[in-house]
DNA sequence: GTGGTCTAGACCACT
DNA sequence: GTGGTCTAGACCACG
């Protein structure tokens, strides 16, 4: 696959695994034709446990967002769903972070700059 | 001291501690008539080991934030600088954050419409 | 590990630790087929309490000269800061140790010949 | 007196009242007609508890550089004796720290630099 | 009274 | 196994 773990990171090796997946879903990068990589193939490819990916799937599946088809693999699930609870999730740490920054006695103008550089800056 | 810890959030007490400690800093709520309220004194007011208290002030002490002066208590150290760390760190986190909501198709005008209401709502 | 802490001196004992860890690190005695000690193996070895241990461990952590990796162990950092941090620090002492003997009405002779005999001595 | 303590420095306030007692008595600045200030005076003079000033001559007096007349004060011992120790103090120190730079990849050369500059500075 | 250090245990999450 | 956290005690030096 197409990332490396972090091991110096302090975030758990699952969690980082979680993020590149919930990601590649949110792009579109799975379907019939390029399915979710097996359990044993994304380890492998890691240099990382079997268990460690397990793990990053399962709590996938609890959530939603993937579904275990056992003996065949895992499949992607409701991608909308998934697209609305992190926006939601990024919402409220945004609305969060901007009231801190104001009782800081950050000016709303330079608010407003940061938030055109966000936008003018290219998508990845 | 006026908070309590939450023993079931996963976040460590000692950083529970020392996010409170850090607001009140930052709100000037300690001066010579108002100090820093002793480890022994903390400690039992929140139910929780005179160990842990040490251990938050001292990584305050080791960031320059407060000063420890044995046999008397502790002290303010260095606001400003405290005041600085703490900004430029919320302005990355809001930069990493807006193109985070940009890559999910947020758009740049319901993200203005987050900053206005931030800066309408009444300060603390 | 190789010393022993001495219970007597009024150092410390996790600031024995750190200076014999330091030194080590210095001589690049730690890599991959050599790494820093575990806390509970070095603890063991000194016959020391894990927390004394860990105390060592992270205060250089916070300095960053050792990184955790929880689950794995301690691996080491940034020698190169650490070497130079050392020798500011050591040359900040000697020009002041230096400017003491000098109004103590030592000469400069004196202080050259302690200089030569220094240099004269064989690397340990 | 002509000093203050440094209530933050970590050092004991009785130990930075001996070295300046110990810098005055080494340039003579004690004599019948200029004697060592009573307990009482000094401590008011530097705002500083009795017992704190009583410990740092009551010390002095059992290494010999001061010596206790009860009823009347204390006066200065045996200075040259005092010269002695501390300048040997000093050399073995300057030794040890030399040898440091030495394994630390220091040169002789930037060595002999910092030990003119000492030389060169004006006398304090 | 204050902070500073240390011990002997314990439980947790991660690999 | 590893590091991370926490507790309940203890003793010390300082003011």
């Amino acid at each position: 696959m197409w990332f490396r773990v972090d091991y110096h990171s302090g975030v758990p090796i699952y969690e980082q695994i979680k993020e590149r997946i919930k990601e590649a879903i949110l792009k579109g990068e799975f379907d019939d034709s390029n399915p979710v990589p097996s359990v044993r193939e994304l380890a492998k490819a890691l240099g990382v446990n079997v268990n460690t990916v397990v793990r990053a799937y399962r709590e996938f599946e609890m959530e939603g967002f993937l579904r275990a088809q056992p003996g065949v693999g895992y499949f992607v699930g409701d991608v909308e769903r998934l697209r609305e609870k992190i926006l939601c999730d990024k919402l409220q740490q945004l609305s969060l972070l901007l009231k801190e920054l104001r009782d800081l006695g950050f000016s709303k103008e330079d608010a407003l700059r940061i938030l055109e550089d966000a936008w003018r800056g290219e998508v990845r």
